[in-house]
DNA sequence: TCACGTCAAGCAGAT
DNA sequence: ATCTGCTTGACGTGA
């Protein structure tokens, strides 16, 4: 059991998600954004290493427009040596990480383009993980797409649009349950068809849900990870006070987690804490969970 | 240095 | 029709 949290730092001086405008889109620019992202991604991971935060989740952003057609660069090539130096300190420090692509990469989608540039997405992220020699724990999150006003056609159609995918991409894909259309049961639908591993949000389940308790989904989750994908990932997230049901709070909801790691017992995942003052919040995990044999930690 | 209009991309639901 | 949220601000022009 691992605990992660997504992208950004806002401790270390450094961003690894910086970007540019389409417009201003050159190959220099890209060199020198991408040097900054890779060069700062390092300084998180060794500041997680130094903290006892053993799970992360990079940034979409690492390649600015990496699948978008102006990208003719091949920055796969100009960065290798940079990719395998930050694989090995994954490697090294036995590191969980995940990806997670946007909203915008929708595989179930009526559009035959959105689906091309979704693979096509998708593609870019398996490659970063390529580059730095992951094995097939390192995973792509992501949702299973809209409803198009027809849900089993929509779930088929994921079913279908994933036969598109090549390996790179297969071996790593997972599905995650979102908080409007797909719930963790719609998911394992699409587990029975295809054998994709079923990522469980936690947050999403409990506003979006079949009446199936935490337990039970942990131990049919468990199931549908094999042995090269690793244990599972989760994904916790705390409600907002005084907010939508769904909007995603500042800080960890101390005792709802406590509460959630009792509950979640005897099962072994590793946790993706989606909390806006991210490490802050993974600090205060690393904490409390020091003393719950299912974690890993060193020297505490 | 700072204000602020806008940013590659999809979809659903609220207004 | 338009805006907002999603996992989430920040780029970059103009003054």
């Amino acid at each position: 059991m691992k605990i992660g949290y997504p992208c950004i730092n806002h401790t270390i001086n450094c961003k690894g998600n910086k970007t540019f405008r389409l417009k201003s889109y050159s190959e220099k620019k890209l060199i020198e954004i991408v040097d900054n992202n890779l060069k700062c991604l390092i300084k998180i991971l060794k500041f997680n290493i130094n903290n006892n935060i053993l799970f992360f989740r990079i940034t979409s952003d690492l390649i600015p427009f990496a699948s978008h057609s102006i990208c003719k660069y091949k920055w796969q090539n100009h960065f290798k040596n940079n990719f395998k130096i930050i694989g090995n300190l994954i490697k090294n420090y036995n590191i969980r990480i995940s990806m997670h692509p946007d909203q915008f990469i929708v595989l179930n989608s009526l559009d035959e383009n959105v689906v091309n540039r979704s693979i096509l997405e998708l593609n870019y992220h398996a490659e970063v993980l390529d580059l730095m020699e992951l094995d097939n724990t390192a995973k792509i999150q992501l949702h299973i797409g809209g409803a198009y006003g027809n849900k089993e056609k929509s779930l088929n159609r994921f079913c279908v649009n994933y036969k598109k995918l090549n390996n790179k991409v297969k071996k790593r894909l997972v599905i995650e349950n979102d908080d409007k259309i797909y719930s963790y049961k719609n998911c394992s639908y699409i587990y029975k068809q295809i054998k994709i591993p079923l990522l469980f949000d936690v947050f999403h389940y409990k506003i979006l849900n079949d009446g199936e308790s935490i337990k039970n989904i942990l131990k049919h989750q468990n199931k549908t990870w094999g042995k090269k994908d690793g244990i599972p990932m989760i994904d916790y997230s705390s409600q907002k006070p005084n907010s939508r049901a769904g909007s995603h709070s500042e800080n960890i909801d101390i005792d709802d987690f406590k509460k959630f790691l009792n509950d979640s017992k005897p099962y072994n995942f590793d946790i993706m804490l989606e909390i806006k003052d991210k490490e802050t919040s993974a600090l205060k995990a690393v904490k409390i969970t020091k003393k719950d044999k299912r974690f890993c930690y060193k020297d505490m």
